[in-house]
Parts: structure tokens; C-alpha cells; sequence
DNA sequence: GAAAATCCGGAACACGTTTTCCTGGACGAA
DNA sequence: TTCGTCCAGGAAAACGTGTTCCGGATTTTC
């Protein structure tokens, strides 16, 4: 039995390197309690020497916090997830915590696994996001939550959404600003809470200039080519499209160049999303506006470090979109 | 003191409550040690009662395990890593196993940052995965490893990667089933290893069918369109294009169909990723190459679940592709 | 020179679980 | 009756850290 197993080594092997107590190097190596600058010093040379890397289970169990957060998504599939995600990761990981997975795929079992797997695990917070913009059934844990992209229904709960009215009416306002004066709107299914929001700011903002009735369809460039023969018959005048999101901006875009028309010449095309596949690869560029996901991502993380350091901030916060123009509606 | 603030109960409550000790408490939950079945039930329904949810942390420490594994990726953002991500998440959940996502930004830096975090945080296994399929330097730490996609440079260390070359070759060899004489590659950049690997094998696969040079270029639609023309003014009775990806598999759909030339009529055209928002965008719906990356991920996470549970596999294990096959060499 | 203040560092405990070892009792066999 | 066996469950150690308290040593003060 003399020879265990070799073992990364604890902070009892630094101390006794160190010719110390564990008390001791565990006060050296965290900067607190009252120690020669001698002995600080010669703790963390033993640390060095051993490569020691801190257990934090170890600290997770005395701390009684865990220093990590779990981020529930009901697809992380989606593109929209994806750069939230990867915001709140980079934020955390500043925090130096960590960030745990939990993807649902829309499964009610599936997310209960999860929420029970985190609470067990004393994860100090969550986020949870979702693909869509409607409101969810808030999650019944007793651990800080907020809410990202789909905010929570009860108005109590932190959460963090887009400003998607404000988003198209850049967009309105943005045709507005360079002269055009009729403007009609093509998006996703009206089922859909962003279709309906991002219809009525861009009314709203185009005001007179806005033709027709909202197009509704679905979120893909097959509907974007087909609505532009349904508009175009009814609105041969219509001088913008503003659209719902780049797939559909896109297709709007190929069909009016089958068809002869120029894109911005005679009619200027916008996008919502700035999904650079679609935007930048559609002919020409897509102006389109960027919801700033991975901004989101971490303002929504450092919201939730903010309640686990015990000033939470409740309600809902709307962040700014940005309208990233392009040759969709400038031109060369 | 006597009122202290509300914990989530403890083993020890549940214990208090049946009338036993903590560890025949712990034994009745976990179906171990000898008990009567009657002490069990009531432990369970005094747990059920409580809202019991063990505490990991305690039960890290003291199992030696952490039930957690990293995920380190090059770049999250990239389509790739995605799908791995979830596959490989979908696995360990099932084993209630936790992953924590680590990315890195290609930053060697944040890389060592990470590494150390994970290894303090005492992670069962790693997951190491890129968006590139050259093989990447190996991570040192003492911890079990097993690279996705992007392998080890160490022959020794456990790689699960795609079987690029088999991919490549079965468009090929689809193209030449379906009769077609005159086979052309269009591909990315042939820095990258995957380029050369697929216009090797599709040369290899067609062998006298095949002509011209492969054409390199990058992974846009815009070199699919440009390529082209270049490929039709060098080999004008060419009857099939296969592409190195489905984003320039759709920019060559895209202008031979500008050019008047029928898919898969006239030329057919395979893709390589089965990436939806293009292979069923592209007019026609492209015939394409699954990476399954899903599954590769799923592999990959039961195979660091065995080496975490002692029996490792080493080397490299080669997943096959699958032939999607789709309307732009099928014709409708 | 003695009392007080200050500085250092160690012992012990807490965190929540699992696991090993041990004890007391019931039971059967000689 | 006595010994051995088996069963049910408890006590304590272990995991690795942070923290509180306390005592000894050194310095300061009168």
C-alpha cells in the first residue's frame, strides 16, 4: 500500500512542501487572512512546483456556491441560441464560471431532467432561451433565473429581449430616409409574435408610404420569391420591400432579379436578422438588421451574476437592434 | 439563531425524518448496502416528502468523480461544432453526465484558461473538437481526452473523425451510376486538408470519367459561380459537378441555371454537408454528402464514457458518410 | 520590566455525501 | 446453553477546501 496511485496533489501536499499548515496555504494562495509576504511567497512557489490546480468541488462544498450556471434551450439548433450561448459563455467564463448545456429539443420530460440534474448540481444560476419571441411559462426553481430572447410571462422575472419593433422601424425609417415611398412588408407566418411585431412597427413607421397589407407566409426564400409575384401584381408600383428576416429578403431578391427589376434601382430590399450566409450571399448584400444575439447573450449573463451577487434587477430589459446597410438599399 | 434561513434539505433531514442515520439514509437511496426493504420505503417517501434533490457537489467529492465533462471547441459559431455539441450533449445526458462548453475563439490563450478550469473543476473526460479536419496538437492533461472531427496528431490518443474520403467518393460514384461520362470538382481552398482529401478521392472515383483539375477556390457561393464559367470554358462537354461543399454547390446550380443550362439535365451537381438552408434552398435541392456530425458526436461521448470507465479505444475511429440523394442529379 | 497590542500561523470544524467498518441482536445448529 | 452466522443499521472516516477561533511569539507602550 505504500505506493498509491499517484494523485494530482491537494493543498495539503502544497502546505507540507511549503512547511506549512493546510489552513495556512489555503489563506497564501487566496490572498486573505494575516501572512508574512515570506510565507505567501513560499506557498505559492510549493503550489508552482506542483502544479497545483485547486479542487473545486472542494470549494464549490465550503463556499456553498458552485461557480457554475446552466443555460436551458428548447433548440440550440437554432441560429438564435447559438450566439446567445456563446455571449453568456464568454461572459461567465470572465466570472470564472462555467457554463453547463442543457438543450430540451421542446421536451417538457426533457426540460424537467434538466432542471432537476442543475438544481442538484446547486448551479448558482440559469438562463433560459428559447427560438422564439413569445412570452414562456416561467421554470419553478429555487435558484436565480433569467430569461433570454423568450422572456418569462410572469413581468416579475428578469428578462432580457430584443427590441424587435424598434428593429423594423429602423428598417422603415432607414427606406424612408432615402426617398422611397412605397414600401410593403413580407414575413413569416402570423402565427409567429416577431412576424406580427416587426408588421406593425414597419407600418407604423413607413406610415403613408407603407402599400398594401403585411404578406404573411413562412420564414424561407421560397415564399420570399413567390410573395414578390403576389406583390408585384397587386403593387406594380412599390418602390421597397422590407422583409422579415434575410432568407426571405433573399428570395425576394433573386426573383426581382429574374424578373428584371434592379435591387435598389428600382426597388430596395431589406432583411431582418444579419445572418451572414443569407445576407452577405444574397445578390446584392442584404441591408438588414442585427439583433446583436452574442451582446445579448452577455448582458444577459452579467444581469444574472448581478442577482447571484444579490441585486437582481427585475422586469423586462429591451436591447437595441443595429441596421447594418448595405448595397440592398445604397447600391455600388 | 434559532430561526436559520431556509436551506434545501439535506441527506441528513431525510434521515431525521425516517428515524434513521444519514448513511442508512444514503444506502435506502441509492439501492446499496442491506437494509430491510420496508426502511427503504419509508427513507423514499421521507425523501419524496422533503423534495429531496442529493447535493452533486457532496457526492463528487466523495465518489471521486465529478459526473461532468468539457467540451473545448475552436469555434462554436462554426456549423460544425454544432451538431457535434448536441450529439454529444444528447449522449451524456442520458449517462447524467453534465458538459460544460468551453470555447476557445482559436485563442491558444483562452485554450490554457479553459484547460485549467476544466481540470480544476476535476471533469471526468474532455471532448476536444475543431472546425477543421487537420489534425490539432494534443492537450496535456491527466485527464481522459477524445478529439472529434479535428484528430490528434498522436496516433495514440482516441480521434473520431469522418470518412472524408469515402464521402467524396460516393457522389462520385453516384454521378457515375446514374451514367453521367464527364465528372468535374469544384472545392474549397486547397490549403485546407478536407479539399484535397475530397478532390482526391473524387478523382480516384471517377478515374477516367474525371477531367480537367479539380478547382480550387473558397467555401462561397461566389466561387461556385465563378467557377463555372471557368470550368465551361476549359471543359464545355462536361455533364456533372461535384462540389466540395453545398454553398458552392448552390453557387454553380445558381449560374448554370443564369446560364440556361438544365440541373441535372444538362450538368448534375452533388453538394457536400447536407447544410439545409442550402442544400434544400438551392434551386434545384441539392444531392449531398451527411457528415452526420450529430451521430460522430453521440460516438464520440460513448467513447469517452468508456474511457472514463476504464476500457479506452485507442486510435483513430472513421465514421462513414451518407449520400443524400436530391433532385439536382435525380432531376424530379 | 511588565502589560498590552499586534502579528502569524495552526487546530478544528463546516460543507454533503459515500463507504468502510463495526456492533448488537436474531436465529440456527450442536 | 453456547457458539457461529447473518442481518440491519449506526458511527466515523474520507473527499478537498474555506473559515473561524485561538494561542504563541514578537513588538510596542508606559
Amino acid at each position: 500500500m505504500a505506493s498509491r496511485t499517484i494523485r494530482t496533489p491537494g493543498i495539503k501536499d502544497v502546505a507540507a512542501l511549503a512547511g506549512v499548515s493546510a489552513s495556512t496555504a489555503s489563506k497564501a494562495l487566496n490572498d486573505t487572512g494575516q501572512l508574512r509576504a515570506e510565507t505567501r511567497e513560499r506557498v505559492r512557489r510549493a503550489a508552482e512546483q506542483l502544479g497545483f490546480t485547486p479542487d473545486s468541488r472542494g470549494r464549490a462544498l465550503a463556499s456553498g456556491r458552485s461557480f457554475t450556471v446552466g443555460l436551458i434551450t428548447t433548440d440550440s439548433s437554432g441560429r438564435f441560441s447559438i450566439p446567445i450561448m456563446l455571449g453568456a459563455e464568454d461572459a461567465l467564463s470572465a466570472g470564472e464560471m462555467a457554463l453547463v448545456l442543457c438543450d430540451t429539443r421542446d421536451d417538457p420530460l426533457r426540460e424537467q431532467h434538466y432542471l432537476k440534474s442543475l438544481v442538484s448540481r446547486r448551479v448558482d444560476g440559469i438562463i433560459v432561451t428559447g427560438r422564439r419571441t413569445e412570452a414562456r411559462e416561467p421554470i419553478d426553481v429555487p435558484i436565480p433565473v433569467v430569461y433570454a430572447f423568450s422572456p418569462s410571462t410572469d413581468p416579475d422575472d428578469t428578462s432580457v429581449i430584443v427590441d424587435d419593433h424598434g428593429g423594423a422601424a429602423s428598417a422603415a425609417r432607414h427606406l424612408l430616409s432615402l426617398g422611397r415611398e412605397q414600401i410593403a412588408h413580407v414575413t413569416g407566418p402570423e402565427s409567429h409574435l416577431s412576424a406580427q411585431i416587426r408588421a406593425a412597427a414597419t407600418m407604423g413607421a413607413a406610415r403613408e408610404a407603407f402599400v398594401g397589407q403585411p404578406l404573411y407566409g413562412e420564414w424561407s426564400e421560397r415564399w420570399g420569391r413567390h410573395a414578390v409575384d403576389v406583390l408585384l401584381r397587386a403593387q406594380p408600383t412599390v418602390d421597397a420591400i422590407t422583409c422579415g428576416s434575410d432568407q426571405i429578403a433573399r428570395g425576394v431578391c433573386d426573383r426581382l432579379r429574374e424578373l428584371g427589376r434592379s435591387v435598389p434601382d428600382d426597388i430596395a430590399v431589406t432583411g431582418y436578422d444579419n445572418w451572414s450566409v443569407m445576407a452577405l450571399a444574397s445578390r446584392p448584400p442584404l441591408t438588414t438588421v442585427d439583433m446583436e444575439l452574442e451582446e445579448l447573450g452577455r448582458r444577459t449573463a452579467n444581469l444574472l451574476l448581478d442577482v447571484i451577487a444579490g441585486s437582481p434587477r427585475r422586469g423586462q430589459l429591451i436591447l437595441p437592434t443595429r441596421l447594418i446597410p448595405r448595397e440592398s438599399t445604397l447600391g455600388t
